[in-house]
RNA sequence: GCGAAAAUAGCUCAGUUGGUAGAGCAUAACCUUGCCAAGGUUAGGGUCGCGGGUUCGAGUCCCGUUUUUCGCUCCA
């Protein structure tokens, strides 16, 4: 029994010797969790991106596409959270690797001050009853002013290192004061980081009229800011969604595990704008939709669950979690949103613009509500490849490795092999590839055993090999092999496409999810 | 970010108490063969992740660093 960490490694090293994904500036090292797609892997991601795209806008009359910028006014990232999120320094415990808030730890000294100098101030006034008064003991008892002066100290350091945003300072104070983890009691600290989810840049070229921007964190407020452009050109009644598929960067400090966390991603999300009261209604619907969407690539339906959010965002009232069995475990992929009003709103109040829709049934205006759907491409790449990933015990005690992607994702439909490279079966394996090249991704090889080429076709997930044999010259007919079968048919030439186009058909694939 | 492990050819790995860099598979050419990783001949490909140190001499020992995997932590 292979282990699925054995398998995750192995798979690593398959998409890397097969051309599918590639660790990013590899001559130079690599950068940490940033990665390249290769020449199938491109084609795969694209083939997921055309699934997507089609069962968004294809099958919903009222779910419309865009491409938003990836740069954005900073200002939204102020009324979306993310500036304000964000924004604290963070310190480590290294015995009890407990993470903390510089400042609230700080803080909470300064507190110990304030509870030390009221006891003082509490036992005498028990003492003095009637006669206590606090403000001249307060300048006179020692101990009080002893701890006064601490906390002022104190205070004035921490103030002044929070405002010069001085996060050596802050350390220094932790040290200073000898604030210890209020788990392991010890005070082995890490250095103080602020952790900014964000990577940032300038827009203009000089010091004085540069302005300070970020790469999106989401692709989601590109179309929220968009909502009324969209609704108004597209004459969009609620409710209606908008789709988008793009990049977005994360300054994540854990970024791990092959592609499923990378520090520029892809999303696919799409977000459908309704009457407020009705979002968890299209909340249930969406969920199920997406989850057939998800099925419908015959993985395997016990490899997806749902996960409730019981935590929810500040922004949602809703949430769920498509998860998928990676040999890591289930992970998320796709995540469900109700976000309520909250986006649309916020953007109202930073813009000043009036964001509603004027709803003719109801007679009134509203911000509308948002079901979000979002997946992280990436990880549907992973979780189609984890799926696909199949070392196959052979009768006679070999071993092939295949990948059974689902036909209409893969990224080469179609081998066209020539059984020998010699007495015209080359020309003849050529004019065929000339007939399918212009419907199928093909690829043509001749060179090694014809067992060998069906196995190098097996390990990029081709799912259909044409064999060209002396006979075909006299008949017309080919072989055709199965990749997950690895059964042959010998079949005309004639009846190639007919036999091939109902198999990758992407056609057939959304009226599996839209018939249901 | 903390801790652990690893890094040698495109891939998987070996490399003896420190003494001139290896295999299998893969790639390319040719011969032979022809339906599930065939055989033969030949060729290309590695400053052993990077930088220091110890040593007459380092792939091997020590320190640092980068990258990856795993556990913990984090993921609005």
């Amino acid at each position: 029994m292979v282990q699925p960490e054995e398998i995750f490694k192995k798979l690593i090293s398959h998409c890397k010797e097969y051309g599918f994904v590639f660790p990013s500036s590899e001559i130079y090292d690599g950068l940490g969790a940033v990665y390249d797609y290769g020449q199938y892997g491109v084609e795969l991601k694209n083939n997921i991106k055309k699934y997507w795209w089609d069962s968004m806008t294809l099958l919903n009359e009222n779910v419309v596409g865009i491409d938003s910028a990836i740069f954005m006014h900073p200002t939204i990232w102020k009324a979306s959270g993310h500036v304000d999120a964000f924004n604290d320094p963070l310190i480590d415990n290294k015995d009890s690797k407990k993470r903390y808030r510089a400042d609230v730890l700080i803080e909470e000294q300064i507190a110990k001050y304030d509870d030390k100098i009221n006891k003082e101030i509490e036992k005498a006034a028990k003492r003095f009853g009637d006669t206590f008064d606090e403000q001249k003991f307060c300048e006179t008892n020692p101990r009080v002013l002893e701890n006064r002066a601490k906390r002022e100290e104190l205070h004035t350091r921490f103030a002044k290192a929070l405002n010069d945003g001085n996060l050596e300072e802050l350390r220094q104070i932790i040290l200073d004061y000898e604030i210890v983890c209020p788990i392991s009691g010890t005070r082995n600290w890490t250095e103080v980081r602020q952790f900014n989810l964000m990577f940032s840049t300038e827009v203009g070229s000089t010091a004085d009229g540069a302005m300070k921007i970020y790469l999106r964190p989401e692709t989601a407020q590109g179309i929220f800011v968009n909502f009324l452009n969209v609704q108004k050109s597209g004459r969009m009644k609620i409710p209606f969604g908008i789709a988008q598929i793009g990049k977005a960067f994360r300054n994540e400090i854990v970024a791990r595990q092959f592609i499923f966390r990378m520090r520029e991603f892809e999303q696919m999300e799409m977000q459908f704008f309704v009457r407020p009261g009705e979002e968890l209604m299209w909340f249930e619907k969406w969920k199920q939709t997406r989850m057939r969407w998800h099925k419908a690539l015959g993985l395997g339906d016990k490899k997806y669950r749902f996960h409730d959010h019981d935590k929810l965002a500040h922004y949602a009232n809703a949430a769920t979690d498509i998860e998928y069995e990676m040999p890591f475990g289930f992970k998320e992929v796709e995540g469900i949103h109700s976000r309520t009003d909250f986006d649309l709103s916020s953007h109202e109040k930073y813009s000043g613009k009036r964001i509603q829709y004027f709803d003719p049934e109801l007679n009134q205006s509203y911000v509308p509500y948002v079901i979000e759907t979002s997946i992280g491409l990436d990880r549907m790449f992973l979780s189609i490849l984890a799926g696909s990933y199949v070392e196959e015990q052979l009768e006679d005690g070999e071993t092939r490795v295949v990948l059974r992607i689902p036909p209409m994702l893969a990224p080469v439909k179609i081998a066209v092999l020539p059984l020998v490279k010699k007495d015209g079966l080359p020309e003849k394996a050529r004019e065929i590839m000339n007939h399918l090249k212009f419907d199928y991704p093909c690829q043509y090889d001749e060179k090694d055993s014809i067992g060998k080429r069906y196995r190098r076709q097996d390990a990029i997930g081709t799912p259909y090999c044409i064999t060209i044999d002396h006979d075909t010259l006299v008949d017309n007919r080919v072989t055709i092999r199965f990749r997950d079968t690895m059964e042959q048919e010998r079949v005309p030439i004639t009846d190639l496409g007919s036999i091939i186009a109902d198999k990758i058909s992407m056609k057939n694939l959304l009226k599996q999810i839209a018939e249901i």
